[in-house]
DNA sequence: TCGCTATTTAGGAATATACCTAATTAGCGA
DNA sequence: TCGCTAATTAGGTATATTCCTAAATAGCGA
């Protein structure tokens, strides 16, 4: 969990998930979108893959890096959930009368 | 949202949100829940209000703190979608995966 | 007013982070 | 094998973060 929030606390790695959420790239292809040198990057990288949020594979020459979104959307619901539980704007929820089912 | 990723990357500041998410508190009572000098509790008080996450009120020679839940939840909420829209978790629900814990 | 409490501000030291360049490792194909 | 590309590791520097103690600010009540 901590290891999330700090690779999350970073512009390019955040930057480098998003790029993740569309398509599976190798570290050079990630590399390109940004003005930064690739060994940057390959520590970007490595942070986010130690946090769990990516998994690579090599294959040939290249490494493919893609998202593992079960863990962030599981770390930062987990602590959501624990800091504003559902129970607090469900209650208010309820004020509303439209009777709106789907509110997640 | 740079800064609230900022805030949540640390230990002490997260577990201010969680006290705070219970029930509003004083400095001085948040202080006495960490083993940490107070000024350091105020410098984290204030990179937490800084982000939006938390409100200050001064009552008389106090300072009460409290939660501001919808800045959490709105750069959270915003930042998942941006990552993992909802169509793709909702298209492999039924693998009911468990994801790797960590320490907070 | 004075003394006391609550909190923040100021200043400084130790540690961590984020970059860079140069060097290394690994795979591909002639 | 050699030469080339892809990627990481190693080493170093500048900056940021996190903690501390000491000092300042502000309110309360006698």
């Amino acid at each position: 969990m901590q290891r999330v929030f700090e690779a999350l606390a970073s512009v390019p790695r955040r930057k480098i998930l998003a790029y993740l959420a569309h398509a599976e790239l190798s570290a050079g292809e990630i590399a390109a979108r940004f003005e930064m040198s690739k060994p940057s990057i390959s520590q970007h990288l490595s942070i986010l893959e130690a946090a769990g949020l990516v998994t690579s594979e090599k294959r040939g020459q290249f490494v493919y890096y893609r998202l593992v979104p079960d863990n962030l959307t599981n770390t930062l619901n987990g602590f959501v959930q624990e800091v504003c539980p559902v129970a607090r704007p469900l209650k208010r929820e309820s004020k509303a009368r439209t009777g709106n089912p789907d509110a997640s």
